[in-house]
RNA sequence: GCGAGUGUGGUGGAAUUGGUAUACACAUCAGACUUAAAAUCUGACGGCUUAACGGCCAUGCGGGUUCAAGUCCCGCCAUUCGCACCA
């Protein structure tokens, strides 16, 4: 065996393998219980950093176990290929995106290999390649068959910066998610894809989500948002209804004015004569979101001049237009009651709107109308016939009074928007529409499919290269043959990441987008990925999945059942980022210390979900492990072949070792498994090499050292793969270790003569004492009084009770 | 403001179902080996106290439940993340 430990002999010696026998790769078997087991795909942005090592380290150390449980584990990677820093770097380093990205790609590629993932790459993708998009794009013209995609002018979130549509999603802070500076909104047409359509079984199927983190589905449940109220209507002179949705129809005997969003059609018709009004939309409409700190923003609107009749008291209110009033949700007009909601009362006391009191506090809340409005929940008063009525009971009352009236409907709301596709990027996957003259928007048909992305392109910084384009865009009508315009914007990319998971099932299918190996793998066994994607990216693969199935390309409802949210990769505190300039590279630590020291510490620092502070030092802590272990084995080999275990014959210390050992075996499988905290695993089999170093080097000694080397090293096998591999070579097995089951406890093992129990007076612990295991509660009780210290502690006291734990601890409660 | 999480030695963290708080590692210090250093090995390592055995205190703060609380309950404080005028 060689000495010393050299990773970079052993890492490359145990690639080259894998790689000369296809090790990964994985076909459909019905034999066995399949395992798909995937971590997000990776932007090719140039190179690995830390948190993709950390990301793809987790899920590897899980594909490995899963294996070693006689799984048929697919692991595939592939490429998030589509996307604004290609267009960044080429207008930066003229070189087309294409080519960049392509580069990138090769370069991260190498690296993930270097770093030993078990990753079956005859399924790679890239979501560049037209051979996967023309499948997005082939599935989007069935959407748009179905009705499910629609076209729609809409006021947009714009990034002048990128020159590009942001989903709402997308818009951070009023700042555009990427580069941080402010977005401002424009009018343009759009394609829409109907999420909305979901929104009830995206948010039902949550609860059937148990093997995801609860942090992550409150997140989706808050972001889908339902709410259950009423739509009633107002009458305005004209005989015309004023459509407004309320959750507290119990309030609505206190409304003394009715607001409307600055784009609401009624605000707009008022302002035609009323040029101070117009005046004022006008000036609140150019607020950009970033300079209106939305949620501080002054509460401020003015009156149209037009009165509204309350459905059920007949009277008139004055309409108001008001600026926090969203025309984007239920209808853009909102009847206002100032005495019990906070942004009425704020909006009525500015205005000097009269402030009525409706509801009164059901307990001890206190009220006082003069200082905020009384929001809570309580008994209806100054209602006339609904006084004394519960929210529930006025809920009731009064919607069944505006549904028996025809002027009123019980209605659920959600805030989840219908999501916008559409790009005016050039990297992207081009929306495969024809917009004719004649005929509209006609999708391209199924056999005129991929519509290529032009690839030899000219970038000048500003827009899309493909609308100066006329070989691209100049086409003719698929429907009627005239001469039409092909559509020029490109797909938002969370289009492509939100079904990759699917396509690896049958990466290199030709002829159909999923087929029935594709539905075998499907859905995702464990998926892995970073908190940031909680919402956007989740989501929308969530509700793809379910288009797929209604399309009858899979057949489960969820794509991925279980979830692990892996925490970011700190230094001295922050979050490692290249504009931060905290970065570690970990090409240079793979070459200084091998690629599984990097995992053997990414693994080991912290448990998965939590952030991970990085420490160099806790590298070389990570690198003198496996230097330590490789000694132990290198020692043991050289003394020769080691002798059949005799379990007989082994002295008591050994006995307790090899307890330890099986202790060990079960404990690190319990944590990859089922906790999946595996610094902890690490932590036991550290654990267990410092007891081994203490075992006796006799004949039995000997034996029993095989044993537990051979269980170390295949419970180290799934985070240090390499080591193992040579390792398992080392020990003198001839089958690799990459096949091999995961190690079985010897039950007969775990049994013990004596155990070690803790005794406490009045809770505090005065002794431990060894007693048989098999001793009664009497007997432990009459040794535990017994110790020194516990007499000590009970003098002059009578016990009171005496409390015995098997196999844990003694409790003698006396008082004075 | 609403929702979720976190708070344990000098540091990262462990304690899984209410039952031995501080596992494992890092850092530091001491010793061995060495001409010396590095590497490696051995040992110490929460605070106060004691010659020692031992004792007292300590899991952000204040209460409570319990024989027993890092863990459960109530009220605060700090911090992180998400959402944020959603009627």
């Amino acid at each position: 065996m060689d000495q010393p430990y050299n990773p970079q002999i052993l890492e490359k010696a145990a690639q080259d393998h894998w790689l000369a026998n296809n090790s990964f790769a994985v076909q459909q078997d019905d034999a066995r219980e399949k395992f798909y087991c995937l971590a997000m795909f990776p932007y090719p942005s140039g190179q690995l950093h830390m948190g993709h090592v950390r990301n793809y380290t987790i899920a590897d150390v899980i594909a490995r176990y899963q294996r070693m449980q006689g799984k048929n584990v697919l692991q595939p990677m592939g490429w998030d290929a589509f996307g604004l820093p290609a267009e960044n770097a080429a207008i930066k380093h003229q070189v087309p995106p294409a080519q960049w990205t392509a580069q990138n790609i090769n370069y991260m590629r190498e690296q993930l290999q270097r770093l030993g993932f078990a990753y079956d790459w005859d399924r790679e993708l890239a979501t560049c390649d037209p051979s996967y998009y023309r499948w997005e794009q082939w599935f989007f013209t069935r959407l748009f068959e179905k009705g499910l995609a629609y076209k729609k002018k809409a006021e947009v979130n714009w990034c002048e910066t990128d020159q590009t549509v942001l989903a709402n999603e997308q818009v951070v802070d009023g700042c555009c998610w990427r580069c941080d500076n402010p977005v401002e909104r424009r009018e343009i047409d759009q394609w829409f894809i109907k999420i909305t359509d979901y929104a009830q079984a995206l948010l039902d199927d949550l609860d059937t989500l148990d093997q995801w983190p609860e942090q992550v589905r409150t997140m989706q449940r808050n972001w889908i948002g339902r709410s259950e109220g009423v739509d009633l209507d107002f009458t305005l002179a004209d005989g015309s209804a004023l459509s407004v949705y309320t959750t507290r129809p119990d309030t609505l005997m206190g409304v003394t004015y009715v607001a409307v969003a600055l784009q609401h059609p009624l605000a707009r018709a008022a302002a035609q004569d009323n040029p101070a009004l117009a005046a004022f939309i006008e000036s609140q409409g150019n607020i950009k979101v970033a300079e209106a700190d939305m949620a501080t923003m002054e509460k401020l609107g003015m009156a149209t001049g037009m009165t509204a009749t309350h459905p059920l008291t007949g009277q008139q209110v004055p309409v108001w237009v008001a600026n926090f009033v969203l025309m984007s949700y239920g209808s853009g007009a909102v009847m206002s009651v100032p005495g019990h909601d906070q942004r009425d009362w704020e909006f009525a006391t500015r205005y000097q709107l009269p402030i009525v009191q409706v509801i009164a506090p059901a307990g001890d809340e206190t009220c006082d109308l003069n200082q905020a409005a009384f929001t809570d929940k309580g008994l209806l008063v100054n209602s006339g016939e609904f006084d004394g009525l519960n929210f529930q009971q006025a809920f009731a009352t009064i919607a069944d009074r505006l549904e028996s009236e025809g002027k009123g409907k019980r209605t659920v709301n959600f805030r989840l928007r219908d999501w916008g596709v559409s790009r005016q990027r050039y990297w992207g996957a081009p929306i495969p529409i024809i917009n004719c003259n004649s005929c509209g928007a006609v999708p391209v048909p199924a056999a005129d499919l991929p519509v290529v992305l032009p690839t030899d392109v000219a970038f000048e910084g500003v827009g899309s290269p493909l609308k100066k384009m006329p070989e691209f865009f100049e086409t003719t009508c698929p429907s009627c043959n005239q001469p039409a315009t092909r559509e020029t914007d490109t797909f938002d990319t969370f289009m492509e990441s939100s079904w990759y998971y699917a396509r690896y099932g049958c990466a290199s299918n030709d002829y159909a987008m999923l087929d029935s190996e594709a539905d075998y793998w499907t859905p995702v066994d464990q998926y892995v990925g970073g908190i940031e994607h909680a919402i956007l990216h989740l989501l929308y693969s969530r509700f793809f999945h379910k288009l797929m199935r209604d399309e009858g390309l899979v057949s489960s409802d969820e794509p991925f059942i279980r979830l692990l949210t892996q925490g970011m990769v700190l230094k001295d505190g922050a979050k490692m980022s290249k504009s931060k300039g905290n970065t570690v590279d970990p090409q240079s630590l793979i070459d200084r210390y091998g690629a599984d020291t990097v995992r053997l510490f990414s693994m080991f620092a912290a448990p998965p979900e939590q952030s991970l502070e990085w420490s160099d030092s806790g590298v070389e802590g990570a690198n003198r492990f496996l230097k330590r272990l490789w000694k132990m084995a290198a020692q043991h080999v050289a003394a020769g072949p080691a002798p059949t275990l005799v379990v007989a014959a082994l002295s008591d210390a050994q006995k307790n070792i090899r307890r330890k050992v099986h202790e060990t075996i079960a404990k690190v499988g319990d944590d990859y498994g089922r906790r999946q905290t595996f610094n902890t695993a690490i932590a036991a089999i550290m654990e267990l090499c410092n007891e081994l170093g203490k075992l006796e080097n006799d004949e039995p000694g000997r034996a029993l050292m095989d044993e537990a080397l051979h269980a170390i090293v295949l419970m180290l096998n799934p985070i240090v793969p390499h080591t193992c591999h040579a390792l398992w070579v080392n020990l003198g097995e001839q089958s690799e270790i990459l096949n091999a089951p995961w190690p079985t406890v010897d039950d007969t093992a775990l049994s013990r003569d004596s155990i070690e129990i803790v005794v406490q007076v009045n809770g505090k612990v005065r002794a431990r004492m060894e007693v048989p295991t098999a001793a009664d509660k009497q007997t432990i009780e009459a040794l535990a009084r017994d110790q020194p210290n516990v007499s000590r502690f009970l003098e002059g006291l009578s016990v009171r009770k005496v409390i015995v734990v098997p196999g844990k601890l003694v409790n003698i409660v006396a008082t004075s």
